[in-house]
DNA sequence: AGCTTTTTAGGACATTTGTCCAGTAAAAGA
DNA sequence: TCTTTTACTGGACAAATGTCCTAAAAAGCT
């Protein structure tokens, strides 16, 4: 995750060191749970292999996937970080997963470490709302079809990877409502 | 709103000087636009006293509006402010409205003078996140239905202010479908 | 107050999307 | 490789939601 953030800021080598005395690393292996509901999430991963997936349940106890993540990218129930409340969902390994690990001590120390880490911290954190933002839209503005469409065009990677059945809940649709969007726009 | 920021960190005199003297005001008459989609919004406002609306086209041309702020509340396209690229929403005013505004200069410079600045930023940022999110997995999770009824729960405030043609699209669902529903809700 | 405009309610019908299900394909495990 | 399990597709029908429209109610204006 040291990239990342060096994309965002100069650290000095110090800061980095810091960084690197902070990080764990642990594996999962395929469909294990990271974080389960109602369980305060106190760590932010960061993917170093593999694929996560966040679900949590409906009234009718449906899997919901609330989103992925990839490679270079951080996942965690970032609600239930931010707030210390129980999170609502699931976090799970698609594929065996290799992590680094940030938990919310560690990431304390480092925003109490100097005003560096703090404006990375608001800048991800932003970056984080635009994207969600996004996702917001999407739903408020298109059609189920019209997400699938998006994803195609722009994040062949999901279309990919990702099994069908997590994609549908994800873009707020049913598997059989998928595969009749699949058999339209082919 | 000082008194937001003051409820997140001790600030010094000093400190919330410096945020007096950047701080403007402006008022807007009932119907007027804050904001255009293609501008960047370049200035976070904060409501003393009215209601805006912020809503943007869907392909059809239909206004989908995407968020409310009532008193005591910041209004922006945040993600225009963040990314600094146009903004697809609009911003009107639903009442005559008077506002406090920082701009993106300002706030800048209130950044830059300090850590106890840039951890606020963090932490307002990690709020609007995390409201976000309740939004995002309300549309995920529940129908029409139950956003309208959860909003009748818990935030009274939508209901009795805001006109029902605006609360329908901010639901994701038409007029004529809230209509119903609350024919069965009563 | 009286007129005009905007908002809301709801009927009739169309479309979209979901439910239930069974057959097939694909993947995982032994 | 064979067997078992899981994932995907698509038919038939049902339910939810949208479209179009008109009348009534409410709000705004002079």
């Amino acid at each position: 995750m040291k990239s990342v953030f060096q994309s965002i800021q100069d650290f000095s080598a110090d800061e980095i060191n810091l960084l690197d005395s902070l990080i764990t690393f642990r594996t999962v292996k395929k469909g294990e749970l990271l974080l389960a509901e109602n369980q305060v999430c106190n760590e932010i991963v960061f993917i170093e292999k593999g694929i996560l997936r966040s679900f949590f349940l409906n009234h009718k106890g449906d899997e919901i996937t609330n989103c992925f993540a990839f490679e270079n990218e951080f996942m965690a129930s970032f609600a239930s970080f931010i707030t210390g409340e129980k999170a609502e969902e699931n976090i799970q390994a698609l594929t065996d997963t290799e992590l680094q690990i940030l938990d919310r001590k560690s990431l304390e120390k480092l925003y109490q470490s100097g005003f560096n880490w703090q404006e990375t911290g608001r800048k991800l954190t932003e970056l984080e709302f635009v994207n969600l933002h996004k996702r917001m839209v999407s739903f408020q503005k298109l059609s189920g079809a019209q997400r699938y469409e998006e994803l195609c065009q722009n994040h062949q990677k999901y279309i990919q990877l990702i099994p069908l059945q997590y994609l549908a809940s994800y873009l707020g649709i049913t598997p059989r409502h998928l595969s009749r969007i699949r058999k339209a726009v082919i």
